[in-house]
DNA sequence: ATGATTATTTACCATTTGGTAAAAGATTGA
DNA sequence: TCAATCTTTTACCAAATGGTAAATAATCAT
């Protein structure tokens, strides 16, 4: 939980009583390796802090799996398109390893928000570091060229690249598993 | 200024007092075709609102064009990594036809969010709608299959799909016009 | 209207990526 | 440890897209 409240200071500080109040409605869950913190079709009612382990976010389509992104420790995130409309989601959230998780439920934070100015200011913050990366992300989509993108992901991503395998990774660029292992071994 | 506020209060109502300030700090300005509204390495010191015309957001690698997004009448944007960060902007704001908008400036801005709890909400909305929309995008690459994509962006932009060049629109989707002349003639 | 410029189409071949299949390697549980 | 399962690699050919170039069509400025 101090991680948690260290993390939501860093960007936006939260009054003492606002802060107290967001960890009063926080819970903490563990999710088993393979377990969905959202599911498909499902309305996503949470926001998640991850205090330890993996998780992926991704879609089906054709049959066919294309992973929006992951997230590791110390990461706040939500299925925004169905949080922020509280609709149910094309989105699957998954523990690709134990997971545990700090959770917001959405009516106390949208509560939270209200009440809080501070609060809405931390969220507003929040959405948008989303949107900054999610800017980035379809800038590099749109270059495309798998290699290069596969290279700006080891870049980046180091520290969790051991953690994911190559068929999610494939997933992630949009390519398959078969082409990904091509551009591993032809450097 | 009238769609302007009417577009506004559309997502969150704004108090009257909070609603007359903003429009007291907006002006208007004028670009013609092939200006821009901001220009490449500058901090993007905006909100724009399009009165009239149309514009496309774009940036330039290895010599090759890429255009994120078009935005026309009504919509309120601005080239969000920039303006978040106040840090200079990749993306480049072209006006593809003579383009009227409102301007809101940066500081503004943030002095009525701090002033106005209803304005941090409007623009916490405005956020996650510029996320969600982004969130659709990333799938639509993601998935790809250029003439899909094609096909997707014609339904959903009948409106102003008369008004972008070919060329324009094979650099949203991210191919050559060539290959898009190639899709839009075996259909 | 006319020449100049810009946009679109067509053609050809090269490159990248996909699909299917199978082999090799790594991991897991009894 | 060993079989079963899952992951990664390799191979082959097909399909999609890119690059270059040139022809045609449309638009613009004088």
């Amino acid at each position: 939980m101090a991680d948690f409240l260290q993390y939501s200071n860093q960007f936006s500080p939260l009054e003492n009583e606002a802060a107290e109040e967001l960890i009063q409605n926080a819970t903490t869950k563990t999710f088993k390796k393979g377990e969905l913190l959202l599911q498909p079709g499902k309305v996503c009612r949470h926001l998640f802090f991850i205090n330890e382990g993996l998780t992926k976010m991704y879609f089906i389509s054709d049959d066919k799996e294309f992973i929006m992104r992951f997230f590791s420790e110390n990461v706040l995130f939500t299925a925004f398109a169905s949080y922020l409309t509280q609709t149910p989601s094309n989105y699957i959230i998954m523990a690709l390893e134990s997971t545990t998780v700090t959770l917001i439920r959405h009516n106390d934070m949208e509560d939270l928000c209200k009440k809080y100015h501070c609060m809405e200011t931390f969220f507003r913050k929040l959405v948008s570091i989303a949107t900054v990366k999610m800017t980035k992300r379809i800038s590099e989509i749109l270059e495309k060229n798998a290699t290069t993108n596969y290279n700006l992901f080891v870049n980046e991503n180091s520290q969790i690249l051991q953690r994911i395998s190559l068929g999610d990774l494939a997933k992630y660029l949009g390519i398959t598993q078969q082409s990904l292992s091509r551009i591993r071994t032809q450097k």
